[in-house]
RNA sequence: GGUGCCAUAGCUCAGUAGGUAGAGCAACGGACUGAAAAUCCGUGUGUCCCCGGUUCGAUUCCUGGUGGCACCA
């Protein structure tokens, strides 16, 4: 709900009204007892009478909560495209919520928006960090949320969109707070494992956490040494850092998700995967050899080039591993979505129903709110 | 046309001295709170080419087909 104040030569006029939200035209006039109207508003945007002398227009958002929609689905499923059009229909940015388009480094091999894309609508968290920074969900989490406060003084629909969905659920939901770990701490452990094995891991969180002995998944080295580096830094066993909350949003969130079937998924994989090699895809991966250790390149699509360099596999099987590789990440992207229940699913058929499907939904939010003024 | 070899999972192939089978890859499922395109865990999906024969029992041995490969014509 916004709060519109037009202040002419001879009145000052105060209304509350709905946002542009439906992307149809919406007039507002009749109580000045125009013919013509006096102002308009359209795509979030305040048309004004050029005939008429205005001195000022001063609006602010008012107790309804801004939105994020989440648009979201495995990797080569069309998110890019789908979300470019539901931010340009509703006049507004894209924050990306993918964990490799962040660096500026990379490129071809992370399949980010074409220029077109990018001219027509803005786009936040795409090429803005080096895969020399240290980057993880929390400071995603952090980051966002600030662009958010940002962006909502402007807008008060976002799109987020991507198929990182730790870092999806990091702006939805948040993740647990917790303090930054010495170098050094974070080193010698990952020494120790080196050396002494995942045994030696165990032993330690057994002593220094039992609770979160009892749930962690032992296999697991990084789990293992994720919580250790707690225990070391702060004197506190890590489990006493997990709250199992959600934290509270100023904001209201829809999810969108794309989905198809295997066959053609997993035929757009496989196509999307020719495509990049003939944009160049070798030769991007070996400009980056020289950083290969470092997390940002322990990558699908990155890290098959990486061992064809080092003469461990031919050519062609290497463009077959980052296909199988590529088709095997948007399984596990599918298995994180099943235990979301929150989003609603969309065949790539039927794409032509999303955007109406956000508008019934922002109808029911905000004619709520509408009987408060 | 002749001779030899081969036929087993989606693919490449093991194997059963006769008791209806197993590896790798692919595929499929799950976990997930500061590396997440990461990391970790689990699952065999089969007319053992076809028709007969021998046998209590044949994917395995035998006859004959069919298909493939190699060599000789």
């Amino acid at each position: 709900m916004v709060l519109l104040k037009i202040i002419t030569k001879s009145s000052v006029i105060s209304k509350s009204l709905p946002f542009s939200y439906f992307g149809k035209l919406f007039t507002e006039a009749a109580h000045l007892k125009r013919e013509q109207p006096l102002f308009i508003f359209y795509k979030n945007r305040i048309y004004i009478d050029p005939r008429f002398t205005i001195f000022a227009v001063m609006t602010h958002i008012n107790s309804v909560k801004p939105l994020l929609i989440v648009v979201t689905g495995p990797t080569a499923s069309g998110k890019t495209l789908v979300s470019s059009e539901i931010a340009q229909h509703f006049c507004t940015e894209i924050i990306s919520a993918d964990s490799r388009q962040l660096f500026r480094e990379m490129e071809i091999g992370t399949a980010i928006p074409d220029s077109d894309l990018l001219s027509k609508v803005k786009h936040h968290f795409i090429h803005s960090h080096s895969i020399n920074d240290y980057y993880n969900a929390s400071r995603f989490e952090e980051e966002v949320i600030q662009k958010l406060h940002e962006l909502y003084s402007k807008v008060d629909i976002v799109v987020l969109t991507g198929g990182s969905m730790l870092y999806i659920d990091a702006v939805c939901n948040g993740i647990d707070d917790l303090p930054p770990i010495d170098l050094e701490i974070r080193n010698n452990l990952i020494a120790r494992f080196e050396k002494e094995g995942i045994e030696s891991l165990r032993f330690e969180l057994k002593k220094l956490d039992p609770d979160y002995y009892h749930e962690a998944d032992l296999q697991n080295h990084k789990r293992l040494l994720h919580a250790l580096e707690i225990c070391l830094q702060t004197g506190k066993p890590y489990s006493s850092f997990r709250t199992h909350t959600r934290k509270q949003r100023p904001f209201g969130i829809i999810k969108i998700g794309l989905s198809a079937s295997r066959e053609i998924l997993y035929d757009r994989i496989n196509r999307r995967v020719d495509d990049m090699v003939n944009a160049g895809l070798e030769n991007e991966a070996r400009r980056l050899y020289p950083y290969r250790r470092n997390n940002a390149l322990n990558t699908v699509g990155y890290r098959e080039w990486f061992d064809y360099f080092d003469g461990f596999s031919s050519y062609d099987e290497t463009i077959e591993k980052i296909k199988s590789n590529t088709r095997r990440y948007a399984r596990k992207q599918l298995t994180w979505f099943r235990r979301d229940g929150e989003v609603k699913w969309f065949d790539l058929s039927e794409t032509g129903q999303i955007i109406p499907y956000i508008e019934t939904r922002l109808k029911i939010l905000w004619k709520n709110h509408h009987h408060l003024y």
